[in-house]
RNA sequence: GACUCCGUAGCUCAGCUGGAUAGAGCGCUCGCCUUCUAAGCGAGUGGUCGCAGGUUCAAAUCCUGCCGGGGUCACCA
């Protein structure tokens, strides 16, 4: 059975039809006036627009035809040209025991899935995670759930970042600290040493230090780049030193992202695509898109009209316009432009059937370098620009309102903050005191850590992507209002009324809604689709959370408002078991998709 | 300078393919635990939707122009 919703919209969408006028003005919604109806159809009065007619008139043959649907029980004309419907309660008990039942909660399946490459995380091997690495890991993770669910094939992928300056700073960094590892002999024909020569410690202290004294001192930056120009080159000890880095990286990334909860089905890096580079180098200059300029090439990119060279001090810049992509520096190294372009070469031609799309879940500030990537890709006949996509987020700001910084140190590392909320997690239980005496330390443990995860995904995830936002401990920790530890909480207390009943021998049985609070409940669950359909569509998980959350509001409006499993009516018990059942079944189902998991007790 | 994102309640944010009295959370004020988990529920408080024009029967939503803030603009990724 399909929503209420759509069944409705196309009861809707057929009487419009009869009438000539086209079926999108049959769209039904959810009311905005719960006291008036249940759901609304506002189409008749753009109908009337686009045909010259009365929109009351229109909306009254509407909500005559809809009258003699077997959902509805009123369909009334208000204000301009409204039309207000209320469905049966019949037909809302059918709707929740269609849920309970329903292997996806309610929830369906995209209507044109894909396949999918989705690019997320883009951690990088020099350094580890720091608080800005949980927004893409967080929502990337959480569209390749969502999209897996509807339908789409998904391949993740890190895309690790360890081929570029960073790993010069890395390694020369290195040898000024251990002159005397075998790696820096030039002579030496290996083979090197399986030990890695660093700790994950080693490296975070060396990139910032590296860095630091890299752009204070021209020369010392010369010596990092000359270094990744080696190695890019094929220098053997160099090579070694970078497997050894992503290694040891790789261990800990693993770390930070399992206690998020967020995996990938792939971990290749930037490196990985080093041998396909100077194909795609050949390819633009066979096309003859790339140009030379001065000891560089380049790849223009902008169009008519964007395109505006200005010749200032002999020197060509390009105001206004879409820049060119640097394909080869002077030096003759490549940086990220060119290893992106190579790995969607990688992903098109060299990984199995090609995919219909291509995602990548990366900062907003980095939109430009992705029309850059894209245009090109296009101009080369990769994949054309409409099937790649960039999916920005904003930035993770400080308390001073400027994004926390990546390359001064002093940042908060991402375990750091995994730590942070854990520790919280475990002070607020102690704090309710709710946890049974009996229970484990090890259980206990894992409730904290799955409070601390549901507290530290929802609330990134409950922002709009798109915006940026102020990193506040409280926030992220808080246990109170629109937060993940509310939806477990709530999704606890579902399950705990459920076991409870099971345990005195009472079973869900039929639904038959009566009640207002049980009428808003079944309500709220027929949106579920249509939030999963928008979140894929606009690639916006906060769509998700903003349903799951109304959905643990009104099962707590439902819980406070009637008895459940205390009901003395065993009819009326059994029905609503039922309903608590079908919360319980969407509630784990959509959290699931937003990486949260439900414990038993808390 | 160009491009781009943002500007909605004291604070943090939804709503933006135009529709009825603009919604949440936090905060603040009341009320509710001898009954299923009070990390909860109910009621109240609180808004010139940045400003000015325009389109429309109807604008927070669409268009134009301003103002304010963030971001980006080839050899770091």
């Amino acid at each position: 059975m399909a929503s209420l919703a759509k069944e409705l919209s196309a009861a809707a969408g057929a009487a419009f039809e009869a009438m000539g006028l086209e079926a999108r003005f049959g769209e039904v919604r959810r009311s905005d006036k719960p006291e008036l109806a249940d759901f609304q159809c506002n189409g008749a009065m753009a109908a009337a627009k686009a045909a010259g007619r009365n929109p009351r008139e229109i909306a009254g043959e509407i909500a005559g035809a809809l009258k003699a649907h077997a959902l509805v029980l009123s369909a009334e004309v208000a204000g301009p040209g409204f039309i207000n419907l209320r469905v049966s309660d019949a037909a809302l008990s059918a709707r929740a025991e269609a849920v309970r039942g329903d292997a996806m909660a309610g929830g369906e399946k995209a209507a044109a899935p894909e396949r999918i490459t989705l690019d997320f995380g883009g951690p990088n091997v020099a350094k580890p995670m720091h608080v800005g690495h949980l927004r893409s890991a967080v929502i990337g993770d959480t569209l390749q759930r969502l999209f897996r669910f509807l339908g789409d094939e998904v391949v993740s992928d890190t895309h690790l970042g360890d081929w570029g300056l960073q790993m010069g700073h890395l390694i020369s960094e290195l040898q000024d600290e251990q002159p005397g590892l075998i790696y820096f002999d030039a002579g030496f024909t290996g083979p090197y040493p399986a030990e890695p020569p660093v700790t994950m410690d080693d490296l975070a202290r060396l990139y910032p230090q590296a860095s630091n004294k890299a752009k204070a001192d021209e020369a010392r930056n010369e010596r990092s780049q000359k270094a990744v120009a080696e190695m890019q080159a094929g220098r053997a000890g160099f090579r070694a030193l970078l497997t050894h880095f992503i290694n040891v990286s790789v261990a800990s990334l693993k770390q930070d992202y399992a206690f998020l909860n967020v995996s990938f089905d792939l971990w290749k890096g930037e490196s990985d695509v080093d041998g396909l580079i100077p194909e795609v180098i050949a390819r633009f200059k066979a096309k003859g898109l790339a140009v030379e300029s001065g000891g560089a090439w380049i790849v223009p990119l902008a169009r008519e009209g964007e395109h505006i060279p200005v010749e200032k001090n002999g020197e060509i810049t390009y105001k206004n316009a879409m820049p060119p992509i640097l394909l080869v520096n002077s030096r003759g190294g490549t940086g990220y432009h060119t290893t992106d372009l190579a790995t969607i070469l990688d992903r098109v031609e060299h990984m199995g059937p090609a995919p219909d799309r291509i995602v990548y879940v990366v900062d907003q500030r980095q939109a430009q370098h992705f029309v850059q990537v894209f245009r090109a890709a296009a101009k080369l006949g990769l994949m054309p620009e409409d099937r790649l996509e960039h999916i920005g987020f904003g930035t993770v700001n400080g308390a001073d309102g400027k994004p926390f910084k990546t390359r001064e140190g002093g940042v908060l590392r991402l375990a750091d903050l995994n730590s942070m909320a854990l520790e919280e997690a475990f002070r607020k239980i102690d704090a309710a005191g709710k946890l049974p005496e009996d229970m484990s330390a090890e259980e206990r443990a894992d409730v904290a850590h799955k409070v601390a995860v549901a507290a530290l995904r929802f609330s990134d995830l409950m922002n709009t992507r798109i915006t940026n936002y102020v990193f506040d401990l409280d926030r992220f920790t808080s246990f109170e209002g629109k937060t993940g530890p509310y939806l477990l909480y709530a999704a606890v207390r579902v399950k705990s009324v459920l076991r409870k009943a099971a345990e005195a021998g009472h079973e869900p049985g039929a639904v038959a809604v009566t009640e207002d609070a049980e009428r808003a409940l079944v309500l709220q669950l027929d949106g579920f689709g249509a939030a999963l359909l928008g979140a894929r569509e606009k690639r916006m998980p906060h769509i998700l959370c903003e349903h799951l959350y109304s959905l643990a509001q009104a099962f707590s409006a439902f819980y406070g408002a009637l008895p459940i499993a205390s009901d003395p009516d065993d009819a009326k018990r059994a029905s609503r078991l039922a309903l608590a059942d079908a919360v319980r079944h969407q509630l784990e189902t959509g959290l699931d998709l937003l990486g949260i998991t439900v414990p038993e007790r808390m």
